[in-house]
DNA sequence: CTTTCCAACCTTTTT
DNA sequence: GGTTGGAAAG
């Protein structure tokens, strides 16, 4: 395009002032300071956006986009702009038609890398000899693969696992090795038949006509290394590319952009080096840092002005991710006034920390002292392992503390969830043989390892699908008793599900439904009495409610393997708890950072397998954790912790030391690992009460001075009466508990939904006390605790 | 074939 | 402390 010389002469000519003042300034323009405005203006050739934490990263990254269409330069349809989360591309989407006053509908291709692939996929699965209609793989499935090669090949299982094989092929396929470019050298593994074991799994993968994860990118590669006119056909189309998160990326998706951006060079990257915190998944710093040479002539940009902390917390993440080497380089400033010092705190054990920072939150959130109180939303917890929450959970559960998980395990990835996916990907296509394999027998259905491997032979040898085998097993009767007549039933029953989706006889969510009743799967679950059973049943309603968002149940399956967040988003006042890598893009005002303890964090194991890189990564998980914080950030770690069940002593992260102490305030008072803190009427029975009364003072009074009169506390208190108008928190666990606890009385069978089933062995104030089945005696919130014949009432 | 009970593992972090 | 896989009992 002849236009794009032009252009680039007159951005080349003119001072880039004189261009920001000469244009019509648009209002979205307005509020840009002029880092984040130079970045918005350089629409033409590469830009690498240097954001640290708070700096205005998405609003200039949307921004750019809204720019990019207000001025004509780009229509919706020839932008590409590519996000890791769903979230992210939601939360811009959102943004976009925000900024240009209308939905932001007409912008096809923005969106995570992996939809974008995938979609891009479906149109030249041919290519890679696929078909379009390709399944996409969960890990249960690529393990089960896996497990079966490794046994196929004369390899133990046990020396290696299928989950070493599938991590190790995800490496190179994140490297973007196809199986014939995979260095041999790379592998003594697997009895060195590693790169064989790779072909066969890609081989298998193509009989099945589907791909797991990595493929989704790694075939987008191939494809455009291999098909010129394919690349040369979406370079053109594709005039602008914008790409969030740039130090995430690995190979497979740098080589993917690259390509992408060859000819015209219009690619906008956003990063921040200093954030990168997924080399374990394939990610390549190298690839930010590179950023100049691969484009030369890059402008870079840096956003350095942070709206998000106070200069206090700001210089203690500065602090740390100081030690780093072959950084980058940015130093964040703010005009946010000074603030309170990050604080600091070590306890006992495990059990102490999750305690005292039970009562931290209870009092910031009941307002002692004449202060208003803070909403717990507006908290969080933020651990370096999943592990780490167990014991938060733990404790508020017993306070009644109201708390929410962010990032468990996910939806779809729920066991009853992929087992109904199974059930509706065999009606949709009956020759998924792996979704037969997961299902056969779940409900029992006294279809064991042997009626199995008799269905796989049979249908071997027939060169058929697993179904058409079980139908030859059936009338052949190759199997006895309860299992022929059952698996006649489920053929019978497949066969029927199969001819409605084709037939569209029913609505699609009827027929889900229907499926699930008559497989017996929802009857199962009711069946089911141990704890987890109500909430399964529970996921699966939401599942089939789910549904009704999509045409039919192709569409749904197709959309549904790339959507791995967790979607609700649950109201209330909770703290969030969470690990810190779900934590990166979120900020909240009182950030809490337990277990800084060498070898939980920084993770020995990170250090053990990737030395000082591991170490350094660390260290960006260090700087991404503090950098969450906008107001108030507590730092605590704990001289003992049982690991594996054993109590272990712990030193105190490396990290600590590397805290800027001008900006720390140390609340652990001398000498003292502080044992039972603060509030009366707390039971003592699990804690090794160590530390004795005029410790607690002592302890007390540091606490008092320190915190509670600080000039941060109050700007906090005063932030806080803004957000939440809730009354005292005091006055509500009133009314609701009361209410709760009269609803018991000794001996009633109840039902918790963490602990199970359990009877009321007596009533103390608000609590109950509760001898739980399989968790034993607990002392509980009456409001968590349903009667056991509620826990009954089944959803479907 | 299913259930149950013990033993060895184990834990980063996730699109 | 929790899970998972294998062996033995029902």
């Amino acid at each position: 395009m002849s236009s794009f010389s032009e252009d680039d002469a007159f951005e080349a000519a003119v001072p880039l002032s004189q261009r920001a003042m000469a244009r019509p300034s648009a209002a979205y323009l307005d509020g840009l300071n002029p880092a984040q405005r130079e970045a918005v203006e350089t629409l033409h050739g590469p830009v690498l956006m240097l954001a640290g934490a708070g700096t205005g990263k998405t609003k200039a990254l949307t921004t750019r986009i809204a720019h990019l269409l207000t001025t004509g330069t780009a229509r919706p349809n020839e932008i590409l702009a590519v996000t890791f989360t769903n979230k992210a591309a939601r939360e811009m989407k959102q943004r976009i038609s925000g900024l240009i006053g209308e939905a932001a509908e007409g912008m096809p291709w923005l969106g995570t890398f992996h939809s974008v692939c995938a979609k891009l996929l479906r149109r030249h699965a041919e290519l890679v000899g696929l078909k379009s209609n390709f399944t996409i793989l969960d890990t249960d499935d690529q393990l089960r693969l896996m497990k079966q090669l490794i046994i196929a090949a004369g390899i133990d299982e046990k020396r290696w696992p299928p989950r070493m094989l599938s991590g190790i092929i995800d490496g190179w396929k994140n490297k973007a090795y196809t199986p014939d470019k995979t260095p041999v050298g790379d592998s003594g593994a697997f009895d060195h038949k590693g790169v064989a074991l790779y072909a066969a799994y890609q081989a298998r993968l193509r009989d099945l006509n589907a791909v797991d994860f990595g493929d989704i990118l790694l075939h987008m590669v191939t494809i455009f290394q291999k098909n010129d006119d394919v690349l040369q056909q979406y370079q053109r189309w594709f005039r602008y590319v914008l790409v969030d998160e740039y130090q995430d990326t690995n190979v497979a998706q740098y080589l993917w952009l690259r390509l992408l951006a060859a000819s015209h060079k219009n690619i906008c990257c956003v990063g921040d080096d200093d954030q990168s915190i997924y080399g374990w998944r394939g990610a390549e710093v190298g690839n930010i840092l590179r950023f100049e040479k691969d484009f030369p002539g890059a402008h870079v940009v840096r956003l350095e002005e942070n709206y998000r902390s106070t200069p206090h917390i700001l210089a203690a993440a500065s602090g740390v991710i100081a030690a780093n080497k072959g950084r980058l380089g940015k130093t964040l400033f703010t005009s946010v006034e000074e603030g309170e010092k990050v604080r600091l705190i070590g306890h006992w054990g495990g059990e102490e920390e999750a305690r005292w920072i039970g009562e931290e939150i209870e009092a910031m959130q009941r307002g002692t002292r004449g202060m208003a109180p803070i909403s717990p939303d507006n908290m969080a917890i933020l651990v370096r392992a999943s592990h780490q929450m167990r014991a938060f959970e733990d404790r508020f559960l017993t306070i009644g503390l109201p708390y929410r998980v962010i990032g468990g395990p996910r939806f779809y990835e729920r066991l009853e969830i992929r087992d109904a996916m199974a059930y509706f990907r065999l009606a949709v296509s009956p020759d998924d043989d792996l979704a037969f394999e997961r299902i056969v027998n779940t409900p029992k259905r006294g279809l064991g390892d042997k009626a199995v491997q008799t269905i796989q032979r049979t249908a071997r040898s027939n060169g058929v699908s697993l179904l058409e085998g079980a139908r030859l097993v059936c009338q052949g009767k190759l199997l006895g008793g309860k299992g022929l007549k059952e698996l006649t039933i489920l053929v019978a029953g497949l066969d029927r599900w199969h001819g409605q989706v084709r037939a569209e006889a029913d609505t699609h969510v009827e027929l889900a439904e229907m499926i699930l009743d008559e497989s017996g799967y929802t009857g199962f679950w009711q069946n089911d009495k141990t704890p987890e059973a109500p909430g399964r049943l529970e996921n699966l309603k939401e599942l089939v409610k789910a549904l009704e968002n999509f045409e039919n149940l192709q569409g749904f399956l197709e959309h549904v393997s790339l959507i791995m967040d967790n979607e609700t988003e649950e109201q209330g006042e909770k703290v969030s708890i969470m690990t810190l890598h779900a934590a990166k893009g979120l900020e909240f005002p009182a950030i809490f950072l337990p277990g800084w303890e060498d070898g939980l964090f920084p993770s020995q194991r990170s250090m053990d397998e990737s030395g000082l890189k591991g170490l350094e990564e660390e260290r960006r998980l260090a700087y991404v954790g503090i950098t969450r914080a906008e107001e108030l950030c507590t730092i605590s770690f704990a001289a003992n912790r049982r690991v594996y069940g054993q109590w272990q002593s712990q030193m105190p992260s490396r990290f600590i030391d590397e805290l800027p102490e001008d900006h720390v305030e140390v609340l652990t008072p001398p000498g003292l690992y502080g044992g039972s803190y603060g509030a009366a009427g707390m039971s003592a029975s699990a804690s090794p009460a160590i530390a004795g009364g005029a410790m607690s003072d002592l302890h007390q009074k540091a606490h008092d001075a320190n915190v509670y009169n600080s000039p941060g506390w109050k700007r906090l208190q005063a932030q806080s009466n803004k957000r939440s108008m809730s009354m005292p928190s005091e006055a509500r666990n009133m009314t609701i508990d009361l209410d709760a606890v009269s609803a018991f009385t000794l001996g009633d069978r109840v039902f918790h939904q963490k602990f199970g089933y359990g009877e009321v062995m007596g009533i103390e104030g608000d609590k109950l006390v509760i001898e739980f089945d399989k968790a034993g005696s607990k002392h509980v919130v009456a409001r968590f605790i349903v009667s056991a014949d509620a826990a009954d009432d089944v959803p479907f």
